[in-house]
DNA sequence: GGCCGCATGTAATCTGTTACATGATTCT
DNA sequence: AGAATCATGTAACAGATTACATGCGGCC
């Protein structure tokens, strides 16, 4: 399964940043480290970002244009290309598989879904919802299957049950607040 | 920062197996990925395995010696050092700094000291929980002071503060069962 | 005869991190 | 005069992932 058929969300949030309108390299990470309140979930290096602008534009989910400077130096300023628009799009709106990814990539979808409309951050956050208690049903099904003998195992479902039920509430706050 | 100054969670989790006795390298690998329940949080791969059990030598941590096989490949058997077994005892003491670190790294030293005995533990999830409220502090703090027109800040801090009461309470629920 | 388990790794590739390079302009 | 901002990167290293290599013994 190699990268260049599927990016990971970090290339996603970029692919975000570059939906409404072009954008450069140097612009793209003072979004993401301090204007774009997405920034307070994911951060990325400078040199880092370049690595990826370049890759993205390989696999032909950007393409750029220089834009000469004036008073400032060149730009290359990116946008995103029908694949890389259908990409984001299919990301956006799916809900994420598994529990840790909730953190960073789910936060991060919420954030796309909201800049977009209300209706596609619910139909999101439904979705999402609807796996986190399949995750729960199993997690619970688990912990009641583990004798009590082994401690260290049901303390780990407990945690992650724990979690999962606290995840299940924001979400339906998230819900009203959104709704 | 250089590795190797300070060994990453997963090396410290390699170092507890071989707290007891000395484990050869194909069996650590066995013990992580089907039979101590500390697997349930940490895999590893088997070339990577063998890749880190080198550094952990380089660095000192543990030593090495040859096992010849009757009716089995040699086995290149490991054990800790003086200074292995310090490093190790202290990270297994200390709180975790980041709540992203509770879900694998804090559960590594929970289990190891649980195999210990349960004074360690219940010492561990006390520093913790008062990390934790800590961070609780700041949150609610920098909730509070995030104005309703900001929502996505609010929904990502709500999302951290719901995910912050839970381990309290999980903590809780542990300290009880452990106690 | 072929596959599984035992036990060690190496090699190639990819990704991320850290540090450095360049050169213009604007701010103090 | 010196620092910060704008804007691009390269180079070197560290780490993880994937695949492959080797060779013996026991089981079906």
């Amino acid at each position: 399964m190699s990268r260049s058929s599927s990016p990971l969300s970090i290339e996603y949030v970029l692919l975000g940043l570059l939906e409404q309108e072009p954008v450069h390299g140097y612009d793209l990470h003072k979004r993401l480290n301090s204007l774009e309140p997405v920034g307070l979930v994911w951060r990325i290096k400078q040199s880092q970002l370049y690595a990826i602008m370049d890759r993205l534009e390989v696999e032909d989910l950007v393409v750029s244009t220089i834009i000469p400077g004036e008073s400032h130096p060149n730009r290359k300023q990116y946008s995103l290309t029908k694949a890389g628009r259908k990409e984001f799009e299919a990301w956006r709106g799916s809900p994420v598989e598994h529990g840790r990814e909730i953190r960073m990539e789910f936060l991060a979808k919420v954030y796309f879904t909201l800049r977009k409309n209300a209706e596609t951050t619910l139909t999101l956050i439904d979705a999402q919802r609807a796996a986190c208690t399949t995750w729960i049903d199993n997690l619970e099904r688990t912990l009641s299957e583990t004798p009590e003998s082994q401690l260290y195992k049901r303390i780990v479902f407990q945690y992650r049950l724990a979690q999962m039920n606290a995840i299940i509430e924001w979400l339906d706050v998230v819900k009203k607040e959104v709704g």
